[in-house]
DNA sequence: CATGAATGAGCGTTCATTCAT
DNA sequence: GATGAATGAACGCTCATTCAT
């Protein structure tokens, strides 16, 4: 006899799911994810506080769920970008570009990747850091292939250089949302693209 | 009658002031701020739960008290170290080595400055995020300092600069701690800098 | 984004709300208010301590909407018993009855309003004084009355009469709390009528 | 070998005792008995918080002895005053005027009495009921005497008589301190004796 | 599937009291 | 006697989670 305690598995979309989910981004951006009642979560949803019980095991998770669907939705949208040319320089910039813009124009989600994200990977049952890395990778995989095309210094470890550019846009973002003044993507982009690639120093006359 | 309502202004300092704030460092990089209770940090310091309300006004403001004084030290340690050469990328390589090496050094306190400062100004009652701009302002003025003196390209953004290297060390150090793999702080930071101030690009042969 | 901070109006009546503020009477009357736990209330009305919370906005206003009841209670129940008769001194016999009948059939209520209501109007965040008011323009209004009617000496203060006959009564009440001894309330009312309607003085013998 | 635990008996004058007994009444007048706290009491007499305990048990006690002692100066003068005088109904008049005059003039201490005494006694651990009970049993004698001479109406009980008289003055003042409104003592003093000795009735024609 | 009333564990903070100096 | 830093028990309130309807 199969033990009947086991739970059913939760749906893992549909109408509400996504409301619910929505919601949640919302309500946690706007107050963080302590102060973010799970009460406040379903009323901004619209449905009963118990109704998110029957998509979600526990509030840790709903914002886990959050989390894993920005980045997924991200990673693919940035992978679907990088088909449209095959040069690596190209696809840094598209990459940049897409960084900042995404977060730039849904604010909430830029405001839970700052704030949220690394207090996820300790605190909460670890999210699946997965997203991240996934993306991460992404950014290696186009640095490798600038390196065989001879086009990125090759003694530069691509891991390093992904976890620089993801930093360092990570820390344009965070410093609009401190200080609260616009930022034209596009712009922001290039800059931090420009040091990157180029890097801060002047050429050495004829070294 | 007197206005017994006003509170006599709290200890600064002190050998129990100094061990509840070490507690509180402890306790909140072991098991995040929400987490860390009023009573594990008087526990771990050795006092009685009322004994931190002689030192702190609450529980907020012991993580505030403890990311202030973090930030200041290291401030002025790095101020100190700067002295020591006056070639801007020197002081670069000095701050980047530096930033690095006391956060590896205190694991604890780069495991808060990862994870709860960013929560702090937001939903803390804004910690003086003014040591962080302090900080930033240091790097700023270095890399000036390299502009004036030509080391620097003058078209580069001293603001845009600061931050990324800031957010690129920022980088090293989460991944660091997310992936717990030991980190050479020399190595990394020289690495770190490399990046920004050469750049990843290969030298275009001669254009 | 909803507001979601805005809480919804509480229940103001249902079985639960009466058990508790049944219970709240109970409780306050033995331990006295300060004394009293809401754990305590809770456990007395059968409920969990966070179910006080949904009915109730904090610990004050249990004890305030308890006060508030009983006053309104008798209250009607006097004026009720005032339209049987147009003799205000007849109503005047019904008020002081039934004030002392009461208070005695209902002894926890007799101790908080002996011990609280004071308090309560001066400490806790202003009971409504308001039903206590009510019930002393109900005892002018018959004073008044009997002053039209010829019943009642003219150049007394209607208002300076009320507060001694609600004074009076009070005493009376206090000094059974205090005491212990039963009393009979129809004799203890008419003693003290008697002394409000003819005075203690003999006769003056033919002035 | 006597029992060496026993405490010492705490010193009942002094001049820091009357401060501290000064202190308390001002600072519970104004915050009540429970936000009275005993570090600001003991702020407003000058001395430590540890200080107090000198002087006092603990926190009731204070109270206890502060409106015992308040009773007792009342009592006193008041008996001292009824020496002027033989005639009953004078001495009640003058015990009338003094009770106003008195709580009047020391607003603090009508708070106190009309907020915290009927606490005490079931609260604090029985302040002495006795000073309270002094008082009334003077009032009693005074009009007993006023029996004997065939001033006051023999069927009336002197017990009740007396409640009558306490319990109303005890209202006007109540109503002084509740509505903010000054009052003249002498002419309230009156009012309520006028009252209490020829009653509101008009007087039968010629019963 | 959906509801929302009910639950109760959990914790920050206060303050009367003590006692080493 | 006098001090005031230190103590730690006590409690109001919140809110994630459950479950009868």
């Amino acid at each position: 006899m199969k033990n009947t305690d086991e739970k059913a598995p939760l749906p893992r979309g549909g109408e509400k799911y996504d409301r619910i989910l929505e919601a949640a981004i919302e309500v946690v951006a706007e107050k963080g994810f302590q102060h973010a009642r799970v009460a406040d979560i379903a009323a901004n949803a619209g449905v009963a506080d118990g109704t998110v019980y029957l998509y979600f095991d526990n509030k840790n998770h709903i914002l886990r769920a959050a989390i894993d669907s920005a980045f997924e939705q991200f990673s693919s949208r940035v992978r679907a970008a990088l088909a449209t040319t095959h040069d690596p320089i190209e696809q840094l910039k598209t990459i940049a570009r897409m960084h900042v813009e995404t977060l730039v124009a849904r604010r909430n989600l830029a405001i839970i990747l700052q704030t949220q994200v690394r207090q996820s990977s300790k605190f909460l049952e670890e999210f699946s850091h997965h997203s991240f890395v996934d993306y991460i990778n992404l950014v290696r995989e186009v640095i490798r292939a600038g390196q065989g095309e001879g086009l990125i210094r090759p003694e530069v470890s691509d891991r390093v250089a992904a976890l620089c550019l993801f930093g360092a846009l990570d820390e344009m973002i965070s410093s609009w949302l401190f200080t609260g003044k616009p930022i034209d993507p596009e712009q922001t982009a290039t800059q931090v693209l420009d040091i990157l690639l180029k890097g801060i120093r002047t050429r050495p006359s004829h070294a």
